[in-house]
DNA sequence: CTTGTATTTAGAAGATTTTCTAAATAGTTT
DNA sequence: AAACTATTTAGAAAATCTTCTAAATACAAG
């Protein structure tokens, strides 16, 4: 949602971990789950914060749910961090 | 230090406040508070993650601590991002 | 339709973060 | 040196975040 929301989601190690894994390509929530040390619950946690950040959508298969990264959030966030080290002088 | 602290440090709407004001150039620590409704005490806290976090550095004169935006560092959060957003397909 | 698998939701415990007030430090000025 | 200004540190309260267990939902397969 937020500009606010995606650097929240952002700021966690295992979402970080989560969208990582994603680069590869979509992953059912179980699969992702399987890379941790944690319940399925906390996972669910962490994919529901990404999702709600936009920096994942989710896509229903059968009984599955598959995830998958969306990199034109991840992009304006790039473009946030492009705009503070770049213009030392832009008064508009 | 680490890159967790400073997508930690990010997290804050605070913290990434006082960037965008750094980026116009040096200000005291007292001429950054002014800018926000909470207390010296408070604005310290905030600095000093963003410092740890390598985000920013300070630098002594007379009676106040001038802080300057480490662009460096905005630039390897920008590199991790764009690495993410980057290759579908990159097996080592 | 009952059993089973995948995932989420609810609620609570524990950990971390943010904020404040009060006190400490550091350096300046008279 | 005493008083003043700028900033930080300490400690505590309040808010937020992460994790778990147990229960709920959703769908599939027998």
């Amino acid at each position: 949602m937020s500009f606010a929301e995606t650097f929240k989601a952002l700021s966690d190690p295992i979402r970080r971990d989560i969208l990582t894994l994603l680069k590869k390509g979509s992953l059912s929530a179980g699969e992702i789950g399987s890379h941790f040390d944690m319940t399925g619950a906390t996972i669910s946690y962490h994919l529901s914060i990404l999702k709600k950040a936009d920096l994942i959508f989710e896509n229903k298969q059968k009984n599955f749910i598959y995830y998958d990264l969306n990199t034109s959030v991840v992009e304006e966030v790039m473009l946030w961090l492009a705009d503070l080290k770049g213009g030392t002088d832009n008064e508009p």
